[in-house]
DNA sequence: CCCTGATTCGC
DNA sequence: GCGAATCAGG
């Protein structure tokens, strides 16, 4: 494969929206995201399209910048689930004060994904014709239902309890295909992660969680009531 | 380990 | 110009 002006222009595209070496080259095929990156770097783009990272201190600090009049956030969440008296922790901890467009994005549609499966959230853009990328969450495997206690295998729960001990705790966006993204915990509250433990070949969990996540129906037979 | 991007250097 | 190998980091 050739850097074709078409290939370029992909490549353009989908490094100044934010995605990564590797899925860009995904996304070309023929190439790897080594490649990607070399050519990036003879295009001379590598500083993606971020101004400036700058932490030193501005020696003109007044531009005025913000009229800053204290004004809440119009928080205007769709609707707040529910309460998390429990934890009082009133910041969401963010890692990057740089928010990289496209992560959120895909992090905006997969908690959409897991919390329910309805509406994509589409988006108003600029540009009429952004690279979309295939769909964000795999998807393909059922959502875990959580085990109702009485509903499961009493020996396969007493594992998954037990294994869930050792889970990584992986949040969201740690998730890759191989790592087990049966949820645990209460998405309302701090107290939230992935499991996170090797998956089972070809399935979205790990050994324990594949095993309470799908069930013979033989085995699913008298729970009565 | 998985993944990132950055750089080098033979082709 | 290209990209594998390598490096440095999360």
């Amino acid at each position: 494969m050739s850097w074709t002006d078409e290939r370029v222009e992909l490549l353009k595209k989908m490094w100044n929206e934010g995605h990564s070496a590797s899925q860009i080259a995904k996304e070309l095929g023929g190439v790897t995201r080594n490649a990607v990156i070399g050519k990036v770097h003879r295009l001379g783009l590598s500083n993606r399209n971020a101004p400036e990272p700058e932490v030193k201190a501005d020696p003109k600090p007044e531009v005025a910048p913000e009229p800053k009049v204290s004004v809440e956030p119009v928080a205007a969440a769709p609707a707040a689930p529910k309460a998390a008296p429990k934890a009082p922790e009133p910041k969401p901890v963010v890692e990057n004060p740089v928010v990289d467009l496209a992560q959120a994005k895909a992090e905006r549609a997969a908690a959409a994904s897991v919390a329910e499966p309805a509406e994509p959230e589409e988006e108003e853009d600029d540009a009429p014709e952004v690279y979309t990328p295939r769909a964000i969450i795999p998807a393909g495997q059922p959502l875990p239902p959580q085990p109702s206690a009485n509903e499961i295998d009493p020996e396969a729960l007493a594992t998954v309890r037990e294994v869930e001990k050792t889970a990584r705790k992986l949040t969201l966006l740690e998730l890759t295909e191989r790592t087990c993204k049966w949820p645990i915990g209460d998405p309302a509250t701090e107290d939230f992660w992935f499991c996170g433990l090797p998956v089972k070949p070809g399935k979205p969990y790990c050994e324990a969680h594949v095993s309470v996540a799908f069930q013979p129906m033989s085995s699913r037979r008298d729970r009565k009531r």
